[in-house]
DNA sequence: TTGTTAATTATGTACTACATAAGTATATTC
DNA sequence: GAATATACTTATGTAGTACATAATTAACAA
């Protein structure tokens, strides 16, 4: 699927550089034994005339695990395998700029079915505190002029952020702010004044009288209008 | 949320060495500049003399990027920025042991997320092909020895990566392929047949001569069994 | 026990040297 | 003159050495 910039659709052949074997061999080493976050790693010396390469390319593999999160270094104490920061690398990739327009769409498509299945969670989750912070943006928006873009963007960001951050799910909340840039890249170029049929207010009323289904209902209709961008 | 090893919940200080200072002016260097695919870079020796760091350091960094596929090198030809290969560096950290308790739970709301939002692409991409083929993955169960737990397994997976095939999104396919593992660790502990009221075959049913919203409350019915693992 | 100092050591950074592959220019052949 | 072969150039890839730095340990003093 991806796109390449020539024409001729033909891989180019793997130029694997050291540091790519030795990284794959660390992340094998890490995963054969077993390794669980705090235990502590060879020293970078022994690492490195086990694996046959001298400490530079050890050390470029070892700087990217260490941009993973998977290693922490300390001076002297040397080398500690922890818990990555899943999504930190993610983060630093989500450049709508740089991502080819195949994979862009697919995380538009993404986004779109994960609010499409918010309703289960929010239904569990929800808390009247939350709600009437929610129906707080929702109104905020009813006094304000309609054709103000940029309060309008802030505002959907606002209130779509929001219904995440309800989820109490703190990795599809990231997930979500991270997936923001390519949303507004990809609708940027549209004119239409957005929004269907279904308010946020509505969606607020349906979080609060309505059922998950009534929600769910709601939410595809206040995404209708996003939903046309998805083709056969 | 990120748990700690240590009862003292403190954040430690930040150790930013060199090349995560340099790994961040690339980053910024080339967002600043709009650098797109294709377009090509200064040397190692120009970008390290221009940060004021050894070619070492520089390379480290440089090393980070290349591993997201941000950036391609070739001998003597230089640098060029590339589309990255997004969910790349996620595969690589995507180990259940290594991710704490909390993230992964995350992760497996985020995949049942995922599955309730499904309907709504599927019902736009569906085939007539697609749909027989998913078919006949359901039937072949019914054959099939229900205390066989390895044949049981096999065949979940086979099913719903099959729905995340129909779907024609690349990207959420492979981030679920991704998310296997930790579903798996986290349901392997359990010892219930699993299962909801609604099989595999009544889903296909669904999809076949169901609506839209008959789908998803299937699919919610046959999820049922791991919804009861989210907790307010 | 507490506090200070010195020695130790593994990581962090810099620099040099050379190998290698991929362009570029030159020479050769027909 | 076009095509091929050759030598040259250059930017990346890899290796090795040297030293700075911070954290740990040990020894010592108050």
């Amino acid at each position: 699927m991806k796109k390449k910039l020539s024409t001729i659709d033909i891989e180019p052949v793997s130029h694997q550089t050291m540091a790519d074997i030795v990284e794959l061999k660390l992340l094998a080493f890490l995963k054969k034994n077993a390794f669980k976050p705090g235990d502590a790693l060879p020293k970078e010396m022994e690492l490195a005339e086990a694996l046959g390469v001298s400490r530079n390319i050890l050390r470029e593999a070892l700087s990217r695990l260490r941009m993973l999160g998977m290693v922490d270094t300390k001076k002297r104490r040397g080398m500690v395998l922890s818990s990555p920061d899943i999504l930190g690398s993610l983060e630093k990739v989500m450049d709508p700029l740089i991502i080819d327009e195949s994979t862009l769409q697919d995380f538009f498509e993404l986004r779109l079915t994960l609010e499409m299945g918010l309703a289960d969670i929010l239904f569990i989750r929800k808390t009247k505190k939350d709600i009437a912070e929610l129906e707080k943006i929702a109104l905020a928006e009813k006094v304000r002029d309609k054709n103000d873009v940029a309060f309008r963007i802030k505002s959907e960001v606002e209130f779509h952020g929001k219904i995440y951050r309800m989820t109490g799910n703190e990795t599809m909340q990231r997930f979500q702010t991270m997936l923001l840039p390519i949303f507004g890249h990809l609708v940027s170029i549209e004119k239409k004044p957005a929004g269907g049929k279904v308010t946020h207010l509505d969606l607020v009323n349906l979080l609060k009288n309505g059922s998950r289904e009534d929600f769910r209902k709601g939410m595809r209709e206040h995404l209708e209008h996003h939903f046309k961008r998805i083709v056969k």
